[in-house]
DNA sequence: GGGGGCTGATTGAACGATTGCAGACTAAAC
DNA sequence: GTTTAGTCTGCAATCGTTCAATCAGCCCCC
């Protein structure tokens, strides 16, 4: 039954018009007459049909689709933001197709080659490696709109997303205002805006003068509690004296957490956490964690409107576009 | 620069072979000599060349290409679920076509309509609904593979998933082994999985004869840890006695466990909680929640595993198989 | 030297839609 | 009754590939 789908022609044969007859009638052309289009409405929605996009795009040479790489949709801001782009996207009546690239290269340009031979009409992106954005230059030379979801001022590109360095200054200079001096700082590893975050940080640890007080550790390819868990450990045998700690996502800051607990120190008296993100287990863990508010949400909104603009206006070689967000602190239980 | 993309023909002209014999040299045909094969391909090497996959779909009638419909990327069994579905699929060659449905009925059709126009090989699906499977059946004898990502055996359709009802069963017998006997349930009400838990929960209670001590909450749309904190606040009033609950969710239970620390209620000397997912949250609240292991990810690898022989071997009339996961426990500190 | 078996390359027709242009019909106007 | 304007419809080309069928050589053999 209904083997074969349901093709414009069928429509045609069926009601005894020609097949671009039913195709303008399907798309409410006003050289067709009232009466007729009635007739071929009626008997396409008979039939139920439904265009061949594929066969559309082919003409018409765009898709109705963005594509959309992370890194790690396991990430919980960015989980936040695929969400939203979606219901966005699929709002103004586009498609997503989604790829991760787990932060390697190789899954970054086959998901962009995958895109681009999919005639994407334009692609939103968390870059796997901040230092290497030469292939993305490329695809957007060809004239694919391209959006950065990471800070990256500098890359040439359109970025729309946090700015995490003023987001880790804030944090540090909270610890530093409740008069923590050996501050930690766990660092987890790849992920791309994380960088950023530890320049952050270190900048404002630089500015208050007190660069040999501090401990930086980087736990590579690290965001899992259980990881934060164990950098912890590490940072009280490398700096028992250590007074506050600060993490690059939340669930590391979950897992510093649940060192304390195991090891009976009281936070945040003995020892101050931060967190950055701002996600659920923040605000519900015990104690409900001090963070960096990481607005997933509004950025995943700006970007996708701006993609919808570059995708209309076909503008393919004014310059860069760049929003940033400055991150606001929610202080908690832990600082 | 490069304005126009690279076609077969722009190989050809430069080449002078004739498009075809490009397509085939590009595809790896024996019908091409090794020379010529060479040349073709430095030749599309240089000009940067990838096939537009639009075209070819078009006429291979296959996309490369699966749909994957969820109810909620924030629902963590989902987030996990959607990157190793993604992970397997674009290993096996296959991008993802991206939807989410809200649980809203509209959304899932409107998606199921987007992903079959552009052709997609399969569709991948958490249903918004379980009561209304026909859209998804009709889809299914058109000819498209799809697969139940929940629980429904009697859908008529193919069906992998982790048999909550099992899972529901064992976490209240696991309380009910504990001594309580007064149990309230605090399910999460839209989510598709949740419905099957909560009959599960119901049937082993009244397995045990004790239908009448149980309070059974449900909240409208609701799976949050905040939703948890108000629901326990309700349980709280409506049945003091309660010795023991039992959530749809991880989230909840962890609302759960906050509103007993707010009220100083001793976690499990007092009050037992048990959650369900076994998501990361849980093994790090304080204390470690007792919970039921969702597999999302088996669940996923063996669904795209079927998803892609069901692909090959284009079989569309065969039974429909059930693959259902017996669901373990995760005990920890809460029970 | 003409046919048979190879290999390697080409031609032409799809796939399902859109689009420009030309043609046919209807109705009104002279 | 013929023209003209206006409305509707049809033909054919196109988008970038793939696929079936065909053809041009070349070598070998009888």
């Amino acid at each position: 039954m209904g083997r074969a789908r349901v093709r414009l022609q069928d429509i045609a044969d069926a009601t005894g018009y020609s097949m671009n007859t039913v195709s303008l009638a399907l798309r409410d052309s006003p050289r067709i007459g009232a009466l007729t289009r009635a007739l071929i409405l009626k008997e396409a929605e008979r039939l139920n049909y439904f265009p061949n996009r594929i066969a559309r795009s082919l003409v018409s040479q765009a898709s109705n689709t963005v594509g959309l790489i992370m890194t790690d949709i396991m990430n919980p801001t960015q989980t936040l933001a695929a969400r939203t782009i979606e219901r966005k996207l699929s709002l103004a009546g586009y498609g997503m197709l989604f790829a991760a690239s787990d932060c390697h290269l190789d899954n970054e340009k086959k998901a962009l080659q995958w895109f681009q031979s999919y005639q994407v009409d334009g692609i939103l992106i968390y870059p796997a490696d901040r230092t290497s954005l030469d292939h993305l230059k490329s695809v957007r030379a060809s004239g694919i709109p391209m959006i950065l979801l990471a800070s990256l001022p500098d890359a040439g590109l359109d970025v729309v997303s946090v700015d995490n360095r003023i987001g880790a200054c804030r944090a540090i200079d909270h610890l530093l205002s409740k008069g923590h001096r050996r501050i930690a700082i766990i660092d987890g590893g790849n992920a791309i805006n994380n960088t950023e975050k530890l320049m952050g940080a270190k900048q404002a640890i630089a500015d208050a003068g007190l660069c040999d007080e501090v401990l930086s550790l980087i736990i590579p390819e690290g965001n899992t509690a259980a990881q934060g868990y164990q950098a912890m450990d590490q940072v009280s045998r490398l700096d028992p004296k250590v007074t506050a700690v600060f993490t690059s996502t939340d669930s590391l800051a979950i897992g510093a957490l649940r060192w304390c607990q195991t090891h009976d120190i009281a936070v945040p008296d003995e020892l101050a956490v931060m967190g950055y993100d701002n996600t659920e287990a923040a605000e519900f863990s015990s104690p409900p964690l001090s963070t960096v508010h990481y607005a997933a949400d509004e950025v995943s909104n700006i970007a996708v409107d701006r993609m919808i603009e570059l995708i209309k206006t076909g503008d393919t070689d004014s310059e860069p576009a760049i929003e940033r967000i400055r991150p606001g602190l929610v202080i908690r239980s832990t600082t």
